[in-house]
DNA sequence: AGCCAGTGTTCGCATATATGAACAAGCCCC
DNA sequence: GGGGCTTGTTCATATATGCGAACACTGGCT
């Protein structure tokens, strides 16, 4: 989960630098040393000669009176770039595209990370102009189509001790969550009625790039629009874009 | 710009982590412990025990021979928690969906650094629904609407060795656009030309929240699209939307 | 097969950093 | 306005890290 000093043999000020970082992003205000010291436990004085070189670098911002800290716009152009550099994502670009031309409703592609799934990339439907942008940001695996099909994939699902409600159609009983991942093995494609959104549905396929699955491509959609033929429709065009996207993983991959 | 030893006191290994993310994040591909090495000089035991550490806590992976680094996904969420916990651009939201509803075209926020402008915020245009979201991405101040505004701001402003071209239209000499800065001044808004993208204009007002301003909204517009009447519509729209947002962050600067 | 060049990995000492305690600076409340 | 509390800052030393050099692996070439 998060960056811990318990991890036997390591680099101490590189674990606290990250450390730091992901407390940043975790709790995302502006925190003051002792706030930041009483969290993460280091001494003040340590905190402080680190926070000051990350202030120096650029990674860490201060308010004008220098004692409350944030993190620093740094870590932004690094964290973009992981999207630029990601193979994968590169080379579903086009599909997603299509995907989204195709369907006229906003398409996601996640990767799992622990219990939950991190947007890597979007597209807006034609519907709604400004779907906020959450590339980067993470949704729980258990109550969305990304993460119910990558879930699926695994024979035995990690899944976090509580199942977090995230609407009143979340599913939070785990042997209800199994069968539904028994479902969607089943059928090919995982659903989400409402789960993580109300009065959204998602549908999503898993990419079957490395055993068990990490990516995932879904397409949202609101209750309003989603009738039989659309319930038929969006599905195959999922399966479609899928194999597009294996298709020219496989060339990239295996040269 | 990187993250440099040179900058006297500071945690050494935690100014060599964030370079060596710095580092990931220029090149944005995956890269072998000697690459890295001769690129950022360290000595290689030092730079090994550094990536195992990062390894550890996910912020750089390895290929699956365990000997190709590049970026990890925690970098990522930290970078997206940037955006999230900013509160210019919190506030600056709503003011942002309203100027993509009425002009209909492309709208950034973006904020200066160094000689680059930095994308924390975009809404597509109507006429293409997959632009590329740019948000984490940086470029050049001299060859855009948003940076000139902000250049604009400063009365002296801070420019690269060589205004390095983008299109065949970009400015490149100093006096050019010290004089198209002087322009921006007078009239209040900046527009550019091509000069980043071929068959791109876009117009930009800087944010007057702190002196010299730091963050500037555009709006860009193919240029086949662009009439007399657009022409003055969306300087006039820009204003308008600048107004709004310096009004709410009024309101929360003095509260 | 065996050599060679290049690369990744380990190890013990010189060096830089982490630490707790002491100092300074606000800030509130009476 | 001053006592007491909270928070930010500095400093000397125990401690962890950075370093170079030696070792281990790998793959390519003759």
């Amino acid at each position: 989960m998060d960056a811990r000093e318990t991890t036997g043999p390591g680099v101490k000020s590189a674990m606290r630098t990250v450390a730091l970082l992901d407390f940043f992003a975790r709790q995302g205000g502006m925190y003051s040393l002792t706030e930041i010291q009483q969290e993460l436990g280091y001494p003040k004085s340590s905190l402080y000669a680190l926070l000051r070189t990350l202030v120096q670098l650029g990674w860490v911002e201060t308010d004008p009176t220098g004692t409350l800290y944030r993190i620093g716009m740094r870590a932004l152009l690094v964290g973009a770039s992981y999207i630029d550099g990601d193979p994968v994502v590169g080379m579903a670009h086009e599909t997603l595209d299509w995907l989204a031309e195709v369907t006229g409703e906003t398409v996601h592609f996640g990767r799992l990370d622990d219990f939950d799934v991190v947007d890597l990339s979007s597209r807006p439907s034609r519907h709604n102009l400004r779907p906020v942008i959450r590339v980067g940001r993470r949704l729980p695996a258990h109550s969305t189509a990304l993460g119910k099909a990558l879930l699926a994939d695994r024979a035995d699902p990690r899944l976090p001790e509580q199942l977090e409600p995230q609407t009143e159609r979340t599913i939070t009983d785990r042997e209800e969550l199994l069968t539904d991942l028994r479902r969607v093995r089943e059928r090919g494609y995982s659903a989400d009625r409402e789960e993580n959104s109300p009065g959204v549905c998602c549908f999503g396929v898993a990419l079957r790039l490395q055993r068990p699955a990490r990516d995932a491509i879904s397409v949202s959609i609101p209750v309003t629009r989603l009738d039989d033929v659309r319930e038929r429709e969006i599905p195959a065009l999922l399966m479609r874009a899928r194999e597009r996207i294996e298709y020219s993983a496989h060339h990239l991959l295996h040269p």
